[in-house]
DNA sequence: TCATTAACACGGG
DNA sequence: CCCGTGTTAATGA
């Protein structure tokens, strides 16, 4: 596990630090479509991605949900941080976009690391940066931007987070995460298919 | 005008 | 048959 670590870690973290995590953290490795958390759950573990990418999502206990960013490797969860610190329920969902690897860390070390290794205060504070940064984006598509460009946005980072131009997901799945019906995606879609952007499949799309 | 909801038909697995 | 898809009609913001 040390040499996953180092390789996605190595820069950030000194020596001390990695061996710590590679001592403390256990190892996981979770299917595409594996929820890893839920809204309104204690969470007890920090995620730090080794590879593949996770979906943070908002949702509410109706099943509303909205797309908020991705993780990739190197990442980690910023809600994950004031959830366990401020020992709150999760305001969000989490599930495994890809087949992923990662290292759970428990919540007591993260606090902590955070006054033992300057290494570790900058990546928290870097990530909720990253993550804050990329929340307001989220807003701005919503409030400036209208729905046919919302969704070539959507299906540009999807093609950029899985590394291939295909994408596997149903319009019904698409409109969840946009927060929109199914009419208007499959509407857009067919659109984007007759302006030669998209070619549609059954369970799956591709970006040209 | 554009989104939402409900309803329906089509077709592939 | 079930599910994903394409489309339409009614209603509302």
């Amino acid at each position: 596990m040390i040499e996953e670590i180092k390789s996605n870690y190595g820069n950030l973290f000194e020596e001390e630090l990695l061996q710590e995590i590679n001592r403390i953290g256990t190892f996981k490795e979770v299917p595409e479509g594996f929820e890893l958390i839920k809204p309104g759950s204690y969470i007890k573990f920090m995620p730090l991605i080794i590879s593949g990418a996770i979906k943070v999502l908002r949702g509410d206990t109706e099943g509303d949900e909205l797309l908020l960013y991705f993780l990739e490797r190197g990442d980690t969860c910023a809600m994950t941080l004031s959830c366990c610190l401020g020992h709150h329920t999760s305001e969000i969902k989490a599930i495994a976009e890809t087949d992923t690897k990662l290292v759970m860390i428990p919540v007591e070390k993260m606090e902590e690391w955070t006054t033992k290794y300057k290494s570790w205060r900058n990546f928290v504070f870097d990530s909720y940066h990253k993550r804050l940064i990329e929340t307001i984006e989220t807003i701005d598509s919503i409030a400036f931007l209208k729905m046919d460009t919302r969704l070539l946005k959507y299906l540009k980072e999807k093609t950029k987070i899985n590394q291939s131009k295909t994408i596997n997901t149903t319009h019904q799945q698409i409109a969840y995460d946009l927060h929109t019906s199914r009419v208007v995606i499959s509407r857009l879609l067919k659109k984007l298919e007759k302006d030669g952007i998209v070619k549609l499949n059954r369970n799956n799309l591709e970006v040209l």
